[in-house]
DNA sequence: GCGACGATGGGCT
DNA sequence: GCCCATCGTCGCA
């Protein structure tokens, strides 16, 4: 695995571990985003983990589709889908080549390149910036073409590098978010990861 | 074809 | 806290 000094995108191997580990290891991660030949980072601070066609929360429980299909392909590369008739979430496909899983970034706390996203997010407070799924790819300026980008390759202009360490202390596991009309015992699986204490992040 | 619904956000009460 | 915009995807006819 990366030393917490690499700047490198992280590496296929990060995301083919088991995808719990991979929402839990994505945690003061960095995402990058290079808008306009400019740097756009910020600290992933919340994730949820989807994983195989037994999890009904998890767009692959309808098996392999046009949509899910990049679910099923190499670990590392971005899940990008459209729901609500208006938003945009950002996943990353993790786990085995074949097995359908991938954790969504739900969060991230803006650090460099803010002038980026003050232009994406008018009239909207800085803190409200990408502290929700739908947001952040807003403000990332992230939609369906970058679907099955590799997150790996740093050619891609959207990546992710280690970043933080965040401690057991300061993170808070529960079940996901939004899954109203999912079936038990999918509906309340610990599968949401949560930087609790955002302030720390800037102690560190 | 077609209808139901969704891994949400923002505005208004 | 409630409401609803808005449309792709899936499942079923």
């Amino acid at each position: 695995m990366s030393p917490v000094c690499d700047v490198e995108p992280l590496p296929p191997d990060f995301y083919e571990q088991p995808t719990l580990t991979v929402a839990r290891q994505l945690l003061g991660a960095r995402l990058v985003r290079i808008l306009d030949g400019k740097r756009l980072d910020g600290i992933i601070t919340e994730t949820e983990a989807y994983i195989g066609e037994d999890d009904l929360a998890c767009h692959a429980r309808a098996g392999r589709t046009p949509r899910t299909r990049v679910m099923y392909g190499p670990p590392g590369r971005a899940y990008v889908y459209f729901t609500y008739g208006m938003h945009w979430m950002l996943n990353a496909v993790t786990g085995a080549e074949g097995f359908p899983a991938a954790v969504l970034i739900r969060a991230v706390k803006v650090v460099s390149g803010r002038e980026l996203v003050a232009v994406r997010r008018p009239n909207v407070k800085c803190a409200a910036w990408a502290d929700g799924p739908a947001k952040l790819t807003r403000a990332f300026g992230i939609d369906g073409t970058q679907n099955e980008l590799d997150l790996t390759d740093s050619a891609s202009g959207l990546w992710i590098e280690s970043g933080l360490v965040i401690s057991d202390a300061n993170v808070t596991i529960g079940p996901r978010v939004g899954l109203y009309s999912v079936p038990e015992p999918s509906k309340s699986l610990p599968w949401r990861f949560l930087v609790t204490e955002l302030t720390k992040l800037e102690e560190q």
